[in-house]
DNA sequence: ATTTTGAATACTGTATGCAAAATTCAGTAT
DNA sequence: ATACTGAATTTTGCATACAGTATTCAAAAT
């Protein structure tokens, strides 16, 4: 869910080699680079609670490494801004002030609003009859009342428009933001009556990126938005 | 230039002592902050050219301190995106393409014109205040020719300018983006003609902000982004 | 009872050591 | 001359060791 883009394997050399195109590189994840992953997950999945003190020597432990890789993770989500080390007094999972939360969604607000209009100049077709798909997917996971599968749909779509735009910058500004806030969302999603609205918008979405209508894909992106602050606001 | 912010000193505890008020606590920077630092430096000075590979061993000798601290710091530098790190392979200087820089400027220009808007609304009046006298400085600087005050007291005002909206969000993502174009931005202000105009661009937004005018001043900071896009673009 | 102090403990920050992988380079064969 | 092979060298990645700083806890003093 957040490996570094596999995209980046290089194409193979001209040198004709016998295995040709079918021959795909081999990704190799750096230790430092897995634990960064696992913490990741682990913070949002919530068994590392906000404030929570991350202490080096345990966490090796049980995740079987030793203590360089481990710091170099930390290094790396410290400036994603997923966890707080305080120089010499351990390193902290940071929590988010309802300022904080209000902040990160005014600037994803606008990122989105960016992203609705670049999308409808920029997208292939391809694209949009991908982002359709997993829509009717996501619709299903609706019907059938599966919160979980809905959820992370949800943001796949939000991503999908974002990655449509093609630009790199926007991709993983809104891809930090959204690793940032992903425990937030989960949280103001549990109400359940909101959870029809959010769909509708969604419809909306789909419908405008459809006739490449960038104003009104911007102006529902940033409406669906402000609500998912009204819902996140009320669990403070 | 980058250090964390200072301001985050809690106050002095209610307990009445001797040193009150006075005591500032001090400081401390762990070395492989002080590492990232230096090496973003570095990188933005150009001693560290884009593509060139960051020797481990050679760095440490040179800078004076052991491996681990410089690595964590390369883990730092490289989620900020100035550095590439290839597994296995070493980590070497990133280096962007045309459309890397044009797809940071067009997120620069989302944010700043975002940033035009709050600051209208949420600046203080002092702050206006020091932005404009930042202005006048720069302006000085202008007058007398010397291009590098000029150019550093430029980033800071579009850095006050984001500073003053108070979204804390807002002020890391365009830090991160401005530190990732320091050094094309400087390149891209060679050309000595379209000085002037950049500078009448600053006046416009010295006095929008002091009219809270935020349709305008958001207006003038998206056109003065493009216009530094268009004298980048011919240095590639 | 409350505060203070100091020693014991735990943890962080940095350095170093070692093994595996990559790069380089010389030598050989085509 | 060029391309390939394989050893020597460099360099990275990870683990561990060590030093210095924070935290804790209990005893002593107010």
């Amino acid at each position: 869910m957040n490996e570094g883009s596999p995209s980046d394997a290089p194409a193979v050399s001209h040198a004709v080699s016998p295995v040709r195109n079918s021959a795909v590189r081999i990704e190799r994840q750096s230790l430092h680079d897995l634990v960064a992953n696992r913490l990741r997950d682990l913070i949002i999945e919530g068994v590392l609670t906000p404030g929570m003190r991350l202490n080096e020597s345990r966490l090796c432990e049980e995740l079987g490494v030793s203590r360089t890789p481990l710091r170099e993770a930390v290094k790396t989500l410290a400036s994603e801004g997923l966890i707080e080390p305080r120089p010499g007094r351990g390193t902290v999972v940071r929590s988010f002030s309802p300022k904080d939360a209000r902040d990160m969604l005014e600037v994803l607000t606008e990122l989105e609003g960016m992203a609705g209009r670049l999308a409808c100049a920029q997208a292939t077709e391809e694209e949009i009859a991908d982002i359709r798909a997993v829509h009717e997917e996501m619709v299903a996971f609706y019907r059938s009342g599966e919160r979980l599968g809905y959820y992370k749909l949800n943001q796949t779509i939000h991503s999908m428009i974002v990655a449509a735009t093609g630009n790199e910058t926007l991709i993983e500004m809104h891809g930090m933001l959204q690793s940032r806030m992903k425990r937030l969302r989960f949280i103001g999603n549990s109400g359940a009556d909101k959870w029809k609205a959010a769909l509708d918008e969604h419809d909306e979405m789909v419908a405008a990126l459809g006739r490449r209508d960038g104003a009104t894909l911007t102006e529902v992106l940033q409406r669906h938005l402000r609500n998912t602050w009204i819902r996140i606001a009320d669990s403070f």
